[in-house]
DNA sequence: CGAATAGTGTCTGTTAGACATTATCGA
DNA sequence: TCGATAATGTCTAACAGACACTATTCG
């Protein structure tokens, strides 16, 4: 199986989705069907087909959908990985993707799909363990300034709700006037009229959705959500 | 030249050259000496040479090596781009690095060589226009919050002229005083002890450095280098 | 009514930016 | 001495965060 010269560079794609589950981040891994590392966990993925796709994306996006039925609502390119010792097979090319999906989209997984917290994941094959820590990084550092981790949630959800998708995804507590007050700023929510969380032994809280220019757009802030001294 | 089922992926890096020249961020730009866009300026690229490179990072030093003969202290990875159409030989996939050096490294162009300011660029071959406006935006993107101008710099520098590459990347004035507050803050600068700029019909300014555990790597504020209300 | 959490008003310490002042060179 | 710019001190307005207070539901 080693490369000769001559062989042509592998080019696939992988997509590292990431999502809460019991106010965790959790990684999407598959239990791989075939070599190299069969039986293995590891992020989905598979090969560019030039035929078929438009570019990376869409493979990502095919790829995606065909090994677990989701299609995520946002997809960002993460950064490509590459060299002769990453697959097994050869000199490789892997264009990473990321994806953010609310845990509602989630309840049932298909066959083979695990989701595992990224704060202790086992060891990855391939390179999956470094690309995993990246995306994290990546979205906790987009998380300091916008409105990314609004993707974590689902289509409606109160402003408590979004806080603890925010604590949950810094890992650390934010000031509840400071929050609300960043994310009147940021001016993509908007309050679903008239309805309310009910069911529960307090004041209700009022429910929330993206506005609808906000759907597939991110909004920034200059100085953080949770700026510190 | 279209492509064909069955043919391999197209696969190569690009790299982003920014510098600045008479206070505006400019883009190397290379005279392509073969098909296809023969004659155009492009990006300088290649080929990745699987028995060659160790990764595409090492891809992108060789080319912009080979081709302009510069080795760039700094060199990020920006994107990958792909598809069907962005390359006339087929499909392709390019990973794209950006690069900042300072203007005293270009003294000497090799000959084909093309420094262009980036707010008036010509139409570019492949989608090489495109790459160069995400390049801007990063290095505009990073600037707010983060070192990464001082790769613009020359080894030995002033605070005012660090200043004004801050100010010709970001495009917009920056208060002199929270400049330096925010350049203490950073820690990554350092007086080279006794050395002045001289010769000039004013007070010398003190000539700075970067610290040598900053020499490869950014350092980071959190609300920005210029933050405003 | 009490527990619990949502949502808001107010105060305070910190920070950024404006302005003024001093310092140090060449001409 | 003057012009020019470096470098720094000080004041103020804006902002983040702490705290307290009110609002509204369920049991």
């Amino acid at each position: 199986m080693r490369r000769r010269e001559g062989d042509p560079i592998i080019c696939t794609v992988d997509v590292v989705l990431l999502t809460l589950r019991d106010d965790s981040l959790c990684v999407l891994l598959l239990k791989r069907d075939r070599e190299p590392f069969a039986g293995a966990l590891a992020l989905p993925g598979g090969y560019v087909r030039p035929d078929e796709d438009q570019d990376a994306a869409a493979a990502a996006s095919r790829v995606l959908r065909e090994k677990t039925g989701l299609v995520s609502p946002y997809l960002e390119q993460l950064a490509t990985f590459s060299g002769p010792a990453r697959d097994p097979r050869g000199w490789s090319v892997s264009v990473v993707y990321f994806a953010l999906v609310p845990s509602s989209m989630l309840q049932a997984d298909p066959p083979g799909v695990e989701l595992l917290p990224v704060a202790r994941l086992p060891r990855l094959p391939f390179d999956h363990g470094e690309i995993v820590r990246e995306a994290v990084a990546r979205l906790r550092a987009k998380s300091q300034y916008s409105s990314l981790p609004v993707y974590l949630c689902p289509e409606r959800f109160t402003l408590p709700q979004l806080q603890a998708v925010y604590e949950a995804v810094l890992g650390e507590p934010i000031n509840k006037v400071s929050f609300r007050r960043k994310m009147d700023e940021l001016g993509m929510l908007e309050p679903i009229p008239g309805e309310l969380e009910v069911g529960r032994a307090h004041r209700p809280a009022q429910l929330y959705r993206l506005r609808p220019e906000y759907r597939h757009a991110l909004s920034m802030v200059d100085r953080g959500i949770n700026a510190r001294g």
